[in-house]
DNA sequence: CCCCATTTAGTAGTTGGTACTAATTTAGTA
DNA sequence: TACTAAATTAGTACCAACTACTAAATGGGG
């Protein structure tokens, strides 16, 4: 049965909405003691919009973390002779780097140095068996990495490729993958 | 202008909605040729919720995707002797297999054994330098993978750990990673 | 032409609001 | 203590996007 004052009811209100935007005004209302129309006072003054537009604009939050997350193919794989060489280009994001600073984690990197592998096989499944991998420089925020990959040997069923990633001429990754290719039916 | 029959319209419209949930009755209405009433009576029989149904559960969905995608550790770190060992533990979901089958995308089991390792040693911020990792089996939707990881070796500022993962007693996945201690304010 | 399925129209009620005015309560101060 | 201004609450009309219902119109096959 607490009152709040005014100042401290409003630094409560953005909070109660930042951790859960699925809180009506009622609920609000209720939680802070007062009247909805407070609260609608409150959200007005605070530039909070309503209910309705917080839940879309989450949703809408789905089709860019899906499409930056759910990638089965991590950059964007832009120059691939199969068999041969490629190159991906990976623009690191917010969902890329640490929640407390602007450094990529470090699987990202290896992720895309991964799926360019992975694209430059020509059988419908390859699978990464081994990697030696470096990481040379930190990677941020905002950072366009370039990988590029060259099949250094085939033997039998395993390729190995060697990949080098650069953010402007800089090494930043070097890795060295032994890549399997998986035939139709197999279960390894 | 086309008008369609009424079971073509049923499929159409649940592929409207499974395509873009964000659609009203109003706009499927128009869409498809017939009243908003046909729609209602559509979505009823197909047991397709309302617009704003539709958009709660993309909505939370979100919650989902972002904490499973946006942690920072990758598993769930279960038992750490700072500097010595741990294990951590990760099952895999829909969020973490390839799209059109089971198989866990590789950087997954990678950034498992790597948040692990960045947890085991007891400095502010843990640089991966380097590591050698090899894939022995397949891991799939469902599985629970437990990860084993020892330091094996600490010369100056770099901690090699060896790390052991698997699957209800198979080995899926062996790395050694090489860690660097940043100190603070160093850039490298 | 009739009949039944399909489609459309129309009404009342719901949720979670906006936008507004007006009344009431509370707090500060002369 | 009385007055005033700020803060809060109440109340009204309106909106989108529905549900749940009834009723009317349309359309196609026998």
């Amino acid at each position: 049965m607490v009152k709040y004052k005014k100042e401290d009811r409003q630094k409560l209100l953005k909070l109660y909405i930042e951790r859960d935007p699925f809180l009506t005004d009622e609920a609000l209302a209720e939680r802070l003691n007062v009247s909805i129309q407070t609260i609608r006072l409150d959200r007005q003054v605070l530039k909070i919009p309503e209910h309705r537009v917080r839940i879309k604009r989450v949703a809408e939050e789905v089709d860019e973390i899906k499409s930056i997350m759910l990638e089965d193919v991590i950059g964007e794989i832009v120059n691939v002779k199969l068999n041969e060489s490629g190159t991906s280009v990976f623009n690191v994001e917010e969902a890329h780097v640490f929640n407390n600073n602007t450094l990529t984690r470090g699987h990202f990197l290896f992720a895309q140095a991964n799926s360019l592998c992975v694209a430059m096989i020509n059988v419908p499944l390859a699978l990464t068996k081994s990697a030696n991998i470096e990481f040379r420089k930190p990677v941020h925020l905002g950072d366009r990495v370039v990988a590029h990959a060259k099949v250094v040997q085939t033997i039998g069923k395993i390729a190995t490729i060697r990949v080098e990633s650069f953010v402007e001429d800089i090494l930043v990754f070097v890795g060295e993958f032994e890549m399997y290719f998986k035939n139709e039916g197999e279960s390894k």
